[in-house]
DNA sequence: TGTTTAATGATTATCGATGATGATCAGTTT
DNA sequence: AAACTGATCATCATCGATAATCATTAAACA
């Protein structure tokens, strides 16, 4: 796989709002990114810098660089001096995520609901339509970014930078039962996902208090899907 | 200045832990933390990657992962292609930095708390003592770092990696005053501070309860002071 | 034979050099 | 005079190559 350098010459910019630029660091996250939603790196797995760097036609310093982010965002496990591996989550580091979720995403919620704008709806309604897309596909790694991408928008829409970086800490959570174990995905039902997503956008329209109340309860109820699912695939029983 | 590689050379380890490894990059982001403290550097001041190469000794990528880093933990701005200063705080960025500080420290402390071990009083004590040594001797850079050191142990203490990683994003907060403006430092009540901290110590050991309800009250007073130190300073009226 | 020390191999951290980016400014065109 | 064009400059992003690190294995030793 080589990361390709026309990647904006066939996409017609309509709208003239200024084109994201991308580093070469970034695209390289998002290739390794990629390959973890597809299934063909799984947790546990060792990421060979000089390899990726032949693969992705890059040197192999730039994917030093992206592995440190992903580091930050606990995605990949970064053994200093030794080796990096695609995080491979605990029972217990799991709940450590939830628990940070809890904290986080409800304020980043608040915050989004108070400045939201119609721009910012439209934003987030894109990504729940791939998802919903996605889902019906049965594609999943299209569904885990349209996921992550969701929940990177609406760290975002906070408009608090300090907010959107202590949020990069838990970038991982869309897509954390991947992180879970080296067996196959977890059964979910895509669709439902796709529409608690959209129930999130509703919530932010209708205002700070209601967005925060159903974040709260939603990653209440993913924690609590997320532990039975677990330990029915008695992958980290819990305790 | 050019950073010591004999740094360990006099420095006995009578424990036999394992001491910590410190890279390059995290070397170089400490030199450059001293000299904001010390004042050498000011807000709005440029960070040219290959001035501070040559001074400290080092290459002028591993200068560019230090102010990555750094840039990471909102201590410099880092505009991509163009060049990286010192993070110079508006009034709402300092107003968006306390209502994370708000949101984490309480919940890293209520975290820290229920774990807390002698070990980890003994290591808050020592960086209060430092705080009270500094003050005494009107030390601020000093001041500062035992400051930064004591959030940056406290954050460990929660035992939440995920925490550890979201809480770098405020890692500026201790010494956000600086931040702030390009005049001299505030005035302000080390001594009154160190204390602050003290019971901040005191509260850990009474419990989760009693450590959240002390850093919100904490937080909020400080907010307050800033808010009053700011606007009688006139650097940045609050609106 | 168990323990210490020295080579090996795999991999990352760092370096010195090169290529890209975007601001600025002079010369040219309208 | 304003708008465009190309050159120049400061600076950073990225590269290819080297040095450092550490687990492992082999060798030396007691």
């Amino acid at each position: 796989m080589i990361i390709d350098d026309d990647q904006f010459v066939n996409t017609f910019n309509m709208s003239m709002s200024p084109i994201a630029i991308v580093t070469r660091v970034d695209q390289v996250r998002r290739a390794i990114l990629s390959q973890i939603f597809s299934g063909a790196l799984k947790p546990g797995d060792r990421l060979v810098e000089a390899r990726l760097a032949s693969e992705l036609g890059v040197s192999q310093a730039t994917v030093n660089a992206a592995l440190q982010d992903m580091h930050n965002q606990g995605i990949v496990n970064k053994m200093l001096n030794r080796f990096t591996e695609v995080s491979r989550y605990t029972w217990r580091e799991l709940e450590n995520l939830f628990s940070v979720r809890m904290i986080l995403e409800p304020a980043a919620a608040e915050m989004a609901a108070r400045t939201l704008t119609p721009e910012g709806v439209r934003r987030l309604t894109t990504q729940v339509d791939q998802m919903r897309a996605a889902a019906r596909l049965n594609d999943i790694p299209l569904f885990c970014l349209a996921d992550y991408t969701f929940h990177q928008e609406t760290y975002a829409l906070s408009c608090n930078s300090f907010l959107v970086q202590a949020c990069q800490a838990i970038a991982a959570a869309p897509f954390a039962y991947i992180l879970c174990g080296s067996a196959d995905p977890l059964p979910a039902d895509y669709l439902a996902l796709a529409e608690d997503h959209q129930e999130i956008v509703t919530a932010l329209q209708k205002g700070p208090e209601a967005a925060g109340r159903l974040l709260r309860e939603r990653i209440e109820a993913w924690r609590a899907h997320s532990e039975h699912a677990l330990s029915a695939a008695a992958l980290t029983p819990p305790g």
